[in-house]
DNA sequence: ACAGCTTCGGGGACCT
DNA sequence: AGGTCCCCTAAGCTGT
């Protein structure tokens, strides 16, 4: 079994020790005191401990991250003496480092500033501002599309035992990408072959269950990638129930076996626990019972190669030579299905009815998979919005979604001698809410920006004030344009260019040769020197700092606007 | 294409 | 206590 790799930290040790010797200074300073007081409580886990603009790692951390990364490793203060060790990676930047480390296996905690510097400052000169970690990311609990592989689920389990003289075990499991959860009954030795179906990314284990599995070698090396130790607590049933009930009040929780709830009740814990305050949106769980799947041992799936070859790899596999799916959730259920065939006959009968239609009509299997390739993967965005880490491209995919949905629906219904799995279907795509699709459609850019903070992604001509500021904004560069006229006129210099970067804002530039003229009088008063460059110099005029002040204003009343038509949207998405 | 400087926003050391 | 200066990743400029 690959255990995920731990990280013992330096504050197990140092998390208590005094912050003062008596009558010396300070041997920890006080950001350091705040690090371990965090560090201490996600063991296990890097900690990327943000300081402004970058993430940084510290100690250990610092070691496996630069390593892992490719990142310079270097120090900043010292600690009882020594040199801190640390790394770090640009907040904007940081996703695609999280992506390496995850794949490497590696659990990230992520610590975020909690309030403004200034406020920070009011409760004295030496306070550091207030910090705590918003997410743990593990491999079994992404939600980042960059970070989730397309085609397959990206599961995360919890396996509960329960003992009387023989050992009953329950598995959950999740994708929190899409809500999808699941849970079925299992005796020991239907442990191995139903973890092989699933390829968890990552499995939560009570200690003790983690050792019953390490004695009895129930589980062959390197079946499951990653292991989640849990406290034991979180599988106790009673707090397990608790957690259950409070997930999904509108079940029926003595439906499920008591390893069952278990399994459930570690499973909401531990997605709770690293989600942190983002709300948690998993489904209603299914149980799947063994009656109606095919058993298929895990020698046999090995050889079958139905996800992925003996050697572990996808080309070469069944799915892989099959597979003619054009949406990434239309994958993940080919493979779902493949990994586990159907054995009721009134099932597969069902299925095949479904399938026939499409084979023998060939202009409605064409129309319709033209139609499902301009469809959009729903369930991530929704989950996404549901975790507010979602943006306006998640929205806009949502109201297309839905229209595709109807859409399906409604070609289905014009489909003669329909079989009753397509029947049903089409009643559930038509349930679709087209009107919310209508108000995303005529209040969102079609194809907007990720984030909200980015702008930009209301239509214009749906919010009167967005768009008289979206014109401030405009006008204001207008004027700006034509004060270059001016005061090129005004100087004699003709190269005289307002130009724009992101470090001085907008500022006048003139040939090197004559930088002197506006160094001395008349001019001197109003150019405001701010750069020498090889071949030119840079100034700013009050008037120039002013127009700059209108457009940023403009800029931020509109961004504003746009937050609160987004925040509106989500709340009638979710 | 590439070297070298600057940026961001914090914390800390060392002053008064 | 408060002020000043210095420091530090990666990345993105600028200048050659």
């Amino acid at each position: 079994m690959d255990q995920a790799p731990y990280v013992s930290s330096p504050s197990d040790k140092s998390a208590d020790a005094p912050v003062r010797q008596a009558g010396k200074k300070p041997i920890v300073t006080p950001m350091m005191a705040q690090f371990f007081e965090i560090k201490a409580v996600n063991p296990g886990y890097l900690l990327f401990y943000r300081m402004g603009d970058f993430y940084e790692l510290f100690f250990e951390d610092a070691e496996i991250a630069s390593g892992a990364l490719g990142i310079v490793l270097t120090t900043r203060g010292k600690h009882l003496g020594k040199e801190i060790p640390m790394c770090g990676v640009p907040v904007h930047a940081a996703q695609d480092y999280l992506k390496k480390l995850i794949r490497l296996g590696h659990r990230v905690a992520i610590c975020e500033q909690l309030e403004d510097p200034a406020e920070a400052k009011k409760r004295g000169s030496k306070s550091v501002v207030k910090r705590d970690v918003v997410r743990l990311v593990t491999p079994g609990t992404l939600t980042e599309d960059d970070l989730l592989p397309a085609g397959t689920n990206n599961f995360l389990g919890a396996l509960s035992m329960i003992s009387h003289g023989e050992f009953d075990f329950a598995l959950a499991w999740a994708d929190i990408s899409t809500g999808e959860t699941f849970v079925v009954d299992l005796g020991e030795n239907r442990l191995a072959d139903e973890l092989a179906r699933l390829n968890l990314a990552e499995l939560i284990l009570a200690p003790a269950t983690e050792q019953k599995l390490g004695e009895s070698k129930i589980l062959p090396e390197g079946l499951v990638r990653h292991v989640a130790m849990a406290a034991p607590e979180t599988f106790d049933s009673e707090e397990a129930t608790a957690s259950l009930k409070s997930a999904f009040p509108q079940i029926e929780v003595t439906g499920f076996t008591r390893a069952a709830r278990s399994a459930l009740g570690a499973l909401i814990a531990y997605v709770a626990e690293t989600q942190k305050t983002a709300s948690i949106s998993l489904r209603a769980p299914e149980v799947q019972t063994a009656t109606g799947l095919m058993q298929i041992d895990l020698a046999t799936r090995t050889s079958l190669e139905i996800l992925a070859t003996n050697r572990g790899e996808a080309k070469g596999s069944l799915r892989h030579t099959i597979d003619r799916t054009v949406t990434t959730a239309g994958a993940r259920l080919l493979a779902r299905r493949l990994s586990a065939p159907l054995i009721v006959p009134d099932h597969i009968n069902k299925r095949l009815d479904m399938v026939e239609t499409f084979v023998a009509d060939t202009i409605a299997r064409e129309t319709l998979r033209e139609h499902l390739r301009q469809t959009p993967d729903l369930t991530r965005p929704l989950t996404r919005l549901a975790l507010e880490r979602g943006g306006p491209r998640d929205l806009v995919h949502v109201g297309f979604a839905i229209n595709s949905a109807r859409q399906l629906a409604e070609k289905l219904a014009g489909m003669d001698d329909l079989p009753a799995g397509l029947v049903e279907l089409a009643q559930v795509l038509d349930a679709a809410p087209g009107e919310l699709a209508v108000r995303i459609k005529s209040a969102i850019e079609p194809s907007p920006s990720v984030l909200v903070r980015d702008g930009g992604f209301v239509r214009e001509g749906f919010d009167a004030e967005l768009d008289e500021q979206r014109g401030l904004a405009t006008k204001s560069r207008t004027v700006i344009s034509e004060l270059q006229a001016a005061l090129a006129s005004q100087t004699d210099i003709r190269a005289l260019k307002i130009k724009h970067n992101r470090v001085l804002g907008f500022f006048v530039e003139v040939p090197a040769t004559h930088g002197k003229k506006l160094l001395d009088e008349p001019f001197l008063n109003k150019f405001i020197h701010r750069q020498t460059m090889a071949n030119a110099m840079r100034f700013t005029t009050a008037e120039l700092g002013e127009l700059e002040g209108r457009i940023v204003r403009a800029q931020g009343r509109a961004l504003e606007i746009e937050q609160v038509i987004f925040d509106r949207l989500l709340g009638q998405v979710l």
